[in-house]
DNA sequence: CGACCGATCGTCT
DNA sequence: GACGATCGGTCGA
């Protein structure tokens, strides 16, 4: 049960962080209150040369400016002026990589989870999908910056989980279809057969 | 089931 | 002024 250290997130390869931090616990702790799940599903999204990415060509605005700093910062943006999406910077600062994260399993203060949510059960759709994930957490744009190597409010643990790589199933990301021939990259990267991965269109061949 | 639609607002052109 | 790295509800089959 020990942080991810720095060194974890500033690797060149956005591919392999991605599909390694499925398994991983993604913890909030917000006014002192403590949530977590296990990450089931990921999303690359390679910076510069990814016309899907936020930062492609170089583009650096004050959304943006965030997925520039060194890798293990949050990058929040909001989305559809409703929800917060919670990504994960990576490689060295200036490189501009990041991993979305699309969904969890629950695992801790699944109470708190369901208020946030306004559910009373904890069925697959508590934290299947990217706004859900931020919406269980607590996790809002403000969070954005926030070094996940330091921070007492969000973090991510390596708790000894193994994935067998031949579980892990890889696909088209979602909702990227403005990307053009970058569409077409299996970027999204999720754990075959796992209840909590999210159901968008053209998702896991699975169920 | 699947298709469609409205919500809602910061960001960039 | 247009547009989302989405979600949940509704409607029809």
């Amino acid at each position: 049960m020990s942080r991810l250290p720095e060194s974890f997130y500033t690797r060149d390869d956005v591919v392999k962080i991605s599909k390694e931090l499925l398994g991983k616990r993604l913890v909030t702790k917000i006014n002192g209150t403590v949530t977590a799940g296990m990450i089931v599903e990921t999303e690359a999204y390679a910076g510069e040369t990814d016309r899907a990415s936020h930062a492609y060509g170089g583009r650096r605005t004050n959304r943006t400016t965030v997925m520039y700093k060194k890798g293990g910062s949050a990058y929040v943006y909001l989305c559809y002026g409703i929800h917060d999406l919670f990504n994960i910077v990576s490689n060295e600062a200036e490189i501009p990589h990041a991993i979305l994260i699309r969904a969890l399993a629950p695992v801790l203060g699944i109470e708190k989870m369901l208020e946030r949510c306004h559910k009373k059960k904890p069925d697959h759709t508590l934290t299947s999908g990217p706004g859900k994930v931020s919406r269980a957490l607590g996790i809002t744009t403000k969070h954005s910056g926030e070094d996940l190597v330091t921070s007492q409010l969000i973090w991510v643990e390596d708790t000894g989980v193994k994935i067998n790589p031949r579980n892990i199933g890889e696909a088209t990301r979602v909702g990227v279809a403005y990307a053009k021939e970058d569409a077409l990259r299996p970027y999204r990267f999720f754990l075959k057969d796992n209840p909590w991965v999210s159901r968008g269109k053209g998702l896991p061949p699975s169920s």
